[in-house]
RNA sequence: GUGUUCGUAGCUCAGUUGGAUAGAGCAACGGCCUUCUAAGCCGUGGGUCGGGGGUUCGAAUCCCUUCGAGCACACCA
């Protein structure tokens, strides 16, 4: 099924083509006067200077065309060139059966079916997970939902940090305060042991002190540096204990992340392209593309219409190490031989958009990517506390991911405790499935690139355009068909009939805007957008439930319309909040 | 300094290829529960779209300028 704008436009357009103007201004878009029409047209404005003619003129001989479109309830030329339009019931009836019967509600598949590899998320090994991990997450989740149910295929890649400094350092403290283990006997020549020597627990606590050692104190600092090579040269028992630590780490992340119902198809790291490394820098010295500058080995990535200064692209250090730029471009390199996927997006912290761009350049400039690939920077904006400063705790630190959600899901027990039909393990998992949607609604609704203030009581609020108050417009329909199979009802025997009043029509309507709200979340890379969709569409619900009465109804075909309606629109919000990465309860 | 993003109601945010009277939510005020979940609905008040100029029949949207804020600017990631 086409777009609904699309199939008015289309009609639209032949009308001005018969009419002798150009076609192509017969785009109609949805009203934004929605008191006076449902949709609306300017086209006939556009063109009044190319034809010399009153735009009115133009708009009334087109308008005199469409009368008899049966399509149409009402068609109006109104000054000073607008062309208005009310679509008559019947095809919206028919509209809404076509998307209870088609698969996605008929949503077309894309004319091009795209390989994305989707790089979101970026932990790092060993660290908590603290809140500037969460919109990566998030929206990195949201986006290869709405992807692939779009029919794109999404390779969902997590990017660990899991090579360089931070696992010396962890390496070192270890070797400081369990000298006799077995990974740092040079002589040992046997099989290590399965089992990590520490917890998730300790390693959490051994890299801040690790870290914060090395701040202070140089002779640590350059053993932990010592030691971080010795791992990358692939001493025996420090590539072990590395492998404990990836171990251990990834175990916890998963964890976390499914908490949060965020799943990557993988879990590659920077650790998994240091072998490329190698070859790749041989590979770009050898086209050519490579010069000395300050001792460092970089790539000139500056283009003629650039407005500002572009500093080279680094490859190697002035001591001939790699950096995070080499790791970034082998990666590139690596997905292209494993995937050569048409496009790679990344969600990240905006702040790097520099990086990326410098990145990007250099790989296209050096053919790691070819022409037919894409690639493409999702920056996001910092997550904000109320005063409009980056998020903290109380205290002044970082909040942990962990503590964060497990803060919201105690408020949130709380809040839903005075609902007494509820047990108390359904209370705490519907407790659990309201916090996440307040969490995940709450970041989606911004814009991604923009900074955000995060305010958990806004949030967690059930008022107002919250994901709560999403939760609760959708148990309110599965309350009414509950009900409604109770006495007998059978759903699956419902179908749609002509909308009997505003309220319905408008519900309607709403419905009608999914396949373009989708399309156009896809297509720009924007959950929000299916944010704003699935709160007007929870309000004209909401309108609808107020004014019509549905279970005490007496006509029957009334009645079995209207669970009909209920049934889709529970359908499509379900579908929406599942783009966006959270789901809805039974009852709460 | 250079570049970049942004500035819309008291607060948090939307705003389609430039279109009609710039929209939501929160907060404030006033209504609506013997009837499907009142976590809802209806209504009222609140705006020189940072300022100034320009393009256009028509600008929050495009261009210029100015003020203000955030961010980034090669050997950390």
């Amino acid at each position: 099924m086409k777009k609904i704008t699309e199939v008015i436009s289309n009609i639209v357009k032949k009308a001005f083509q018969e009419a002798g103007y150009d076609e192509s201004k017969g785009i109609v878009s949805w009203s934004n006067r929605p008191d006076l029409c449902e949709f609306q047209c300017n086209g006939a404005m556009a063109l009044a200077k190319e034809y010399k003619m009153a735009p009115i003129k133009i708009a009334e001989t087109v308008a005199e065309l469409l009368k008899n479109e049966e399509i149409f309830e009402e068609v109006t030329a109104v000054p000073p060139g607008f062309l208005n339009f009310k679509i008559s019931k019947e095809f919206l009836k028919n509209a809404m059966s076509d998307m209870q019967v088609n698969e996605k509600f008929g949503l077309e598949a894309p004319e091009k079916q795209k390989k994305i590899v989707l790089d979101f998320g970026g932990p790092n090994v060993a660290k908590p997970l603290h809140v500037g991990h969460l919109r990566s997450a998030v929206i990195g989740e949201s986006i290869k939902r709405i992807k692939r149910y779009v029919g794109h295929e999404v390779i969902g890649d997590i990017h660990l940090g899991d090579w360089g400094l931070q696992m010396g350092l962890i390496i070192h403290e270890l070797k400081t305060r369990q000298p006799d283990l077995v990974y740092f006997d040079e002589e040992f020549d046997g099989d290590y042991p399965e089992e990590a020597p520490f917890t998730i627990g300790e390693l959490e606590e051994i890299y801040p002190t690790a870290s914060a050692k090395s701040k202070e104190d140089e002779v640590y600092k350059e053993a932990a540096m010592q030691a971080t090579f010795q791992l990358q040269s692939g001493v025996r028992g420090y590539r072990k204990l590395w492998q404990h630590i990836l171990k251990v780490s990834v175990a916890d992340l998963k964890k976390n992340y499914s908490n949060l119902s965020i799943e990557f198809d993988l879990w590659n790291g920077e650790s998994d392209v240091q072998d490329l490394i190698t070859e790749m820098v041989e590979y770009l010295k050898k086209e050519g593309h490579t010069y000395m500058s300050d001792g460092a080995l970089v790539v000139d990535v500056k283009e003629e219409d650039d407005t500002k200064e572009m500093p080279p692209c680094m490859i190697l250090k002035s001591d001939g190490a790699a950096l995070y730029t080499t790791t970034d471009l082998a990666t590139i390199m690596q997905r292209m031989a494993d995937e050569n996927p048409d496009e790679i997006i990344y969600v990240v912290d905006k702040r790097q958009e520099l990086h990326f761009e410098q990145v990007f350049r250099c790989a296209r400039k050096t053919k790691l990517v070819g022409p037919n690939t894409e690639l493409k920077f999702l920056g996001f904006g910092t997550m904000n506390g109320k005063d409009g400063k980056p998020f903290k705790t109380r205290q002044g630190g970082v909040m942990r991911l962990e503590n964060l959600i497990s803060d919201i899901n105690e408020q949130m027990t709380v809040k839903i405790a005075d609902n007494q039909e509820l047990g108390k393990e359904e209370a705490e998992s519907t407790a659990k499935m309201i916090a996440l949607a307040a969490l995940k609604y709450g970041d989606l609704s911004n814009q991604a690139s923009k900074d955000y203030v995060f305010d958990i009581e806004r949030f967690t609020s059930f008022e107002g355009d919250t994901g709560p108050y999403l939760l609760y417009t959708i148990v309110r329909i599965k309350s009414i068909l509950a009900k409604y199979e109770q006495v007998g009802g059978k759903i699956e025997d419902a179908t749609i009939k002509v909308p009997r009043n505003e309220s319905e029509k408008t519900l309607m309507l709403s419905l009608s805007k999914f396949h373009e709200a989708i399309a156009s979340a896809s297509d720009d890379v924007a959950p929000h957008k299916i944010c704003a969709y699935i709160y007007d569409l929870a309000d004209a619900f909401n309108h609808f439930y107020h004014a019509t009465k549905i279970l005490s109804e007496e006509n029957a075909e009334y009645k079995e319309g209207w669970i009909s309606l209920l049934l889709l629109t529970r359908d499509v919000m379900e579908t929406c909040i599942n783009l966006l990465g959270f789901e809805a309860p039974e009852r709460m």
